[in-house]
DNA sequence: CGACCATTTGATATGGATCAAGCGATGTGG
DNA sequence: CCACATCGCTTGATCCATATCAAATGGTCG
């Protein structure tokens, strides 16, 4: 990144950094790669947990991840979803502030945070893609902001949209979450999401072929929800 | 911070580095104080635009800077409010995702990022402290989600600790934002805010010498709140 | 003093939560 | 192979917290 940006700065539209994922370069990709442990983790298993030391980063493999807090009260509020290729885990804190858990049946590379520290020390380019996968969460986080103060049928949309930017083949979405990490995600009840679900395909705007697994009929109409 | 996660790793406890503010190296702070330039801006007036390029990084020497976003039907969400000695307009973007206003008359630093991201590029430390300022945002930022999904009156209590502990002058509470800026912090309606906050009062919780002035009388109770 | 703006207070409406029941898929044991 | 339990999801009825609409109050500045 702080070569990316020094390379912005000397072209008007640094469109070059937006070009082919991943965003951030290969030599933390490959160190990830290279260094990490590779590990497994059966569902709704734990990967680490609020106030454990945040000594490594994670990179799914395969499988997804799902990052939640527990208020006083019980309520789950998830942070994020991670599917294949999201790195997760990243804190600047001494201590993990959320957990992490296995949604689905998930390999990880898991790698010291001590190491990637000591390499980015030598290496500006592994420095600065720490710094970018950082901004990408913040920025993430910022969206998710953004989600929660609007209604249950933009939420959803908005959902929708997201998810099939990430798994999307095609218009169809295969969720491996279920209605209760959505609706945890989206800071609604599980009737409110399922209940939003049967309002948007009475409108034809997706279709159910089953709970999982959601066609989008009119993206048109859900970016319009989206607000 | 890629220094001060090194000695972290040394050192079991690592209170070092929550020790004495700011949290960030000095290094950073000086090259700020050092190569910004002052620049004046009064209540209310625009600091950046979204979609302007985001090629500068603002930290505020006096006044109060709100971000926010408005959504595509008028509704604004305040991203955050920065004091005197935060830092603001950090993106890892090309272009800054929210707009940002001075609250009141300000007198912020304003340094150019590449100035900073060359200077990263020679100096871990500096490199390590940009990582760092951005971790901290993204925890805010993922605080700022817990609040979103609470009730009214946990929502207020929690601003009320927050702010307290950013401007207190022991339990008075001066604040420098609207209703209409909490209320969009919060994701509240103004009337929610003054409601929950007469609600707070008849329990002796708090106090309001002026609209603009908040004692805390009960912080137990207030924290009890926050859930 | 009077105009203006921010805040509070009041009355009512409503979106989503809650409580409760039904339904369909999956799996298990007889 | 079929009764039956279980689990995730949907649907229904009702309630309630907060939004909305409207008016009153209070503080500030010309």
């Amino acid at each position: 990144m702080l070569t990316q940006a020094a390379a912005r700065s000397t072209s008007i539209k640094g469109q070059a950094v937006q070009a082919g994922p991943p965003a951030w370069g290969k030599e933390l990709a490959e160190a990830i790669d290279f260094i990490g442990s590779p590990m497994s983790f059966s569902r709704d298993s734990e990967i680490y947990s609020e106030g454990e030391p945040a000594d490594y980063l994670y990179k799914v493999v395969s499988g997804t991840v799902r990052t939640y807090k527990v208020l006083a009260d019980g309520r789950r509020q998830v942070g994020g979803f991670y599917l294949a290729g999201d790195i997760f885990g990243l804190e600047t804190t001494d201590e993990h502030t959320f957990w992490a858990e296995a949604i689905t049946a998930c390999d990880v590379l898991v790698i010291k945070r001590s190491a990637l520290v000591a390499l980015a020390a030598r290496d500006h380019d592994v420095a600065g893609q720490l710094w970018t996968i950082t901004g990408k969460e913040l920025h993430r986080v910022q969206d998710h902001i953004m989600l929660l103060v609007k209604s249950a049928q933009e939420r959803v949309a908005a959902f929708l949209l997201e998810m099939s930017q990430r798994v999307s083949t095609g218009d169809a979405v295969e969720l491996p979450m279920s209605r209760q990490d959505i609706a945890d995600y989206l800071g609604l009840t599980i009737e409110t999401v399922s209940r939003t679900l049967t309002l948007l395909v009475n409108a034809s705007t997706i279709e159910l072929s089953s709970s999982r697994r959601i066609v989008l009929r009119n993206r048109p109409a859900l970016s319009r929800l989206n607000g």
